[in-house]
DNA sequence: CTAACCTCCTGTTCGC
DNA sequence: TGCGAACAGGAGGTTA
């Protein structure tokens, strides 16, 4: 499931090899979470001048317009030179001057949407609610702190809710509590200084030692030039119900939260 | 406003 | 061995 370090490992894969390429051609397959919002041929000749991310959003940047890309749950990405066959999963492509950038998304739930400019309706629906980014400097302590003191919900739902912070999804805020010890269904605003502060430097390091690895690959995972990731390899509790916790030897627990499962140690993760 | 639930989808896993 | 049910969850939308 592709959160913010698939999706920036992804980025980081093909942005070089993009940019300047010019539109040959566009492929519309099956349904995807949202419509394309403009006719598929209307970006031929449109130019990529650069690809960026915001939260799980690619933004790929046109001379004219913007196209927004989510993986949702099982998109990947591949960038490639020349011709090769389009398999039962793969739903659009964007044909340029440099390779095909193309889309394989079994279950659908990714998107790519064509905008205007980031300040379209369409785009700031999207976008415009989203928190700090976890890997830049606008991640601010000060912020954080008081993101957390303003909800009594439980600390993994304010995470996974974006509103604060970006990019963490399930394995990440499961690993990221982990490392803070604190249990995800303790209250927000109910988390002390000190843990709210082992927080902020866990979901940095999660995320940075994620990217480095390559992201995580669960299932069919992989970057645009094809690598899988390792991550899932160094995870503590995610995917981890009853296996001994690496720091204490408890066995891990997975609990119901929401709709979603949560991993954690019943031991290192009290309250 | 918040919080809980619903929905989209298909490959994989599970129980009988 | 087969087959339907349950499960996986990003995240916008709906409802209370």
């Amino acid at each position: 499931m592709p959160e913010l370090p698939e999706v920036e490992v992804t980025r980081r894969s093909f942005a070089p090899a993009i940019e300047g390429a010019r539109v040959l051609s566009v492929f519309v397959g099956k349904p995807l979470r949202w419509p394309l919002g403009c006719a598929p041929d209307m970006l031929i000749d449109r130019v990529v001048v650069g690809v960026r991310r915001r939260g799980k959003y690619l933004l790929l940047d046109l001379d004219q317009g913007l196209l927004l890309l989510h993986l949702g749950m099982s998109g990947s990405l591949r960038f490639m030179q020349g011709e090769w066959p389009r398999g039962q999963h793969d739903h659009f492509d964007l044909a340029t001057t440099e390779g095909v950038l193309r889309l394989n998304d079994p279950r659908r739930f990714g998107a790519v949407v064509y905008v205007d400019s980031e300040q379209a309706p369409v785009a700031h629906r999207l976008l415009g609610r989203l928190g700090m980014e976890p890997l830049s400097d606008d991640f601010r302590w000060p912020d954080f702190r008081a993101g957390l003191r303003g909800s009594n919900a439980a600390i993994k739902q304010v995470l996974l809710a974006g509103r604060l912070v970006v990019g963490v999804g399930n394995i990440y805020a499961s690993e990221a509590l982990f490392l803070a010890g604190i249990r995800p269904t303790a209250p927000a605003a109910g988390i002390g200084m000190v843990r709210a502060r082992r927080l902020y430097e866990a979901i940095r390091q999660v995320m940075e030692r994620a990217v480095a690895q390559g992201g995580s690959t669960l299932r069919n995972f992989s970057s645009a030039d094809g690598s899988a990731g390792h991550f899932q390899r160094e995870a503590h509790v995610y995917g981890r119900a009853g296996a001994p916790c690496h720091t204490c030897g408890t066995l891990v627990r997975m609990e119901r939260q929401g709709q979603r499962s949560s991993f954690f140690c019943p031991r290192c993760q009290r309250t």
